[in-house]
DNA sequence: CGGGTATTGAGACAAGGTATCTTTATCTTA
DNA sequence: TAAGATAAAGATACCTTGTCTCAATACCCG
């Protein structure tokens, strides 16, 4: 008789926190496991009508001081989630669609550091989100909205 | 008779875009050019009473949108606003007290470059907040609050 | 299987901000 | 300098994104 291996790791490390393996959190995991983009609070409740809005933020917030999934946001400030791939990183956003990617290089982390030097005080962390028109918007030509260009800084 | 030179250039910065200059405008660019630190928008409702919410977040907005002042979050997410001194920059927050500071590394911005054309797409813009505990709290040996490390990327 | 306890759901509440609509203040130009 | 067009203000309702409370339920463990 196999070991079951399949289903998700999300779940396994929040059990090894010591929390429940519920059936709203298993459902709440396995809707954010499908998506690729980001997703906000709402789409959750949306697709997960059964589930009460508290408990979606409740995981969301788990999931976030777990580090499992990041909190970031788009251009106007708007709250997006998406899985954490990656143990550091940064994302890119796109100003048009709203996909978002990951990136890391060592020489921004470095930097960052060198200008903690010179600042006086020490760096706790840090938040990077680069802006972009991602290369499917690039290739349909895709406008990029004007009320992105009051936010650009 | 002398020429008035004093007063705001902030003022003078709206009407040129065509903005009237109103006494609630006046009162909060006042009120908020002699503050160093960041300030809520709740901080200008709280110190002036006799102006409408909506007209401060009105003001806020078109200083914003005429890149006068900035916003950006403190590491738990808080919205803060702080006066623009440098035509682009990044900002220190200090985690503990909530300070904020300005920097700028051309270095950064060449990088973000480089980093743009590996990615694909093209960058429009970017956010970069450095979370510290700055000189002074670390002077008075204030404490890094317990919270704050859930936000630590 | 039963009990202690973590978690849920429902709904009230909070922070930060926007929309609407009427009244008021500014600016213009005659 | 007064009149009129219109931008802006104030009041208030509403929205979004979350959080809190508290009774009811579901998990997990022995």
């Amino acid at each position: 008789m196999a070991i079951e291996v399949r289903g998700s790791n999300i779940l396994a490390a929040l059990e090894n926190q010591g929390y429940r393996s519920t059936l709203p959190r298993r459902e709440i995991i396995e809707n954010l496991e499908k998506r690729n983009d980001g997703f906000t609070a709402e789409d959750l409740v949306r697709d997960l009508p059964h589930i009460g809005r508290a408990t979606v933020f409740r995981t969301i917030k788990l999931l976030l001081e777990s580090g499992i999934i990041c909190k970031l946001n788009l251009i106007s400030g708007e709250p997006r989630y998406s899985l954490a791939h990656a143990e550091h990183h940064h994302h890119t956003v796109c100003v048009t669609c709203g996909s978002i990617g990951e990136f890391h290089t060592e020489t921004i982390e470095r930097l960052l550091r060198l200008i903690g030097n010179e600042i006086g005080g020490s760096i706790i962390g840090h938040r990077i989100e680069l802006y972009i028109s991602c290369t499917k918007c690039k290739r349909e030509n895709r406008p990029i909205p004007s009320s992105v260009l009051s936010h650009v800084s």
